[in-house]
DNA sequence: CCTACCGATCGGTAGG
DNA sequence: CCTACCGATCGGTAGG
């Protein structure tokens, strides 16, 4: 909840942890640190607000996995083709990704850090929603719709494409969120060059 | 040089270190536990073949940087037009990826624990080199060839695109390298729809 | 390549 | 929220 207005402490210290996570990776953020940032002296008094560094690790991942799994359920109810369906899925990533984009890095760079059985729990929900995109895919290659391609070369080739986002989120942005939107989804969908 | 015969204990060493390093990331992975991997009983015996656990990692960030700053150089030299430079460009990512995916993806994802002076030097080498991929871009879009696209955009599309492939490449592979370049350029430069 | 060992740092607990 | 502290583990060195 990156805009809310009044912040619990503990609201407080779980985000400086996931800015701390991004900055530095899970394992080179330490709690000492972390203390600091949100004005303890001790370390010891963050158990006060969380039960261990990996408890926000874990509610980071699954906030996010959830957030895609909503996403993808709203737009397979929809009675709509293949392609917009994928434009929409591309619009959730970038949607997501903007959102907070110190909670998507974290997800994407460090849930291999979460210990058993969250990292199998994790692994499940990531291949289940990987299953959902590429059945979008596949139906719109039966339909016509799409070129015949291989589904996950299509499937990974579009996911990857949206990782690189909060990069450019932290550089001066010479763009609007919706011009970036608009070109990632020409480029894959249309390609780069020119008919 | 993942496909030599006799390897010095050194290489061997070095290899076992990237290995791990991918499995676990560079802070997770420990001197004891690669000293188990190559036969040593101590972590202190791997002293002899290395300086430092950081040596190796800049090892492989510095080699992969050099095979793509060699790739793009020999690329821009030739008198071809953008398009043909872009696909030469994306087969050089997804040679490399594929001739040593572990250590693309050490230099992918790890680099980061660099320390200075040599985190400095591979963030200009890197910025570098996508400068040089994108004035290709741009050449394309002034020329015609390209559509006109916010050429970060594109770059970046691009490079994440190509940067799952070590994933793939662990799992089954129902797929050729030569049909999986296929896909990934046409997904690119022309597109998922059909015309 | 091993033995022996070091100082630093880690996440976390007990108790108030 | 602090004081005091713990056991574990880390990368690395000295010396042979």
């Amino acid at each position: 909840m990156p805009n809310s207005q009044k912040k619990t402490k503990k609201e407080l210290v779980f985000e400086a942890a996931g800015k701390l996570f991004m900055e530095k990776g899970y394992l080179a953020a330490s709690m000492r640190e972390l203390a600091e940032r949100v004005g303890l002296e001790q370390a010891s008094s963050l158990y006060n607000h969380l039960k261990s560094k990996e408890e926000v690790l874990r509610k980071i991942c699954f906030d996010n996995a959830n957030k895609f799994i909503n996403g993808i359920s709203e737009i397979e109810q929809q009675s709509n083709t293949s392609a917009e369906k994928v434009k929409q899925l591309i619009a959730l990533h970038i949607r997501v990704a903007t959102d907070d984009f110190t909670s998507v890095t974290v997800f994407n760079d460090e849930w291999r850090h979460l210990s058993e059985p969250f990292l199998s729990n994790f692994l499940t929900l990531r291949r289940d929603y990987e299953n959902r995109f590429r059945k979008i895919i596949e139906s719109g290659i039966a339909s016509g719709e799409f070129k015949k391609t291989h589904s996950t070369v299509a499937l990974y080739t579009i996911l990857t494409s949206v990782r690189w986002i909060h990069y450019w989120y932290n550089e001066e942005r010479e763009l609007s969120l919706e011009d970036m939107e608009k070109d990632i989804t020409s480029m894959l969908l249309t390609g780069l060059e020119k008919d």
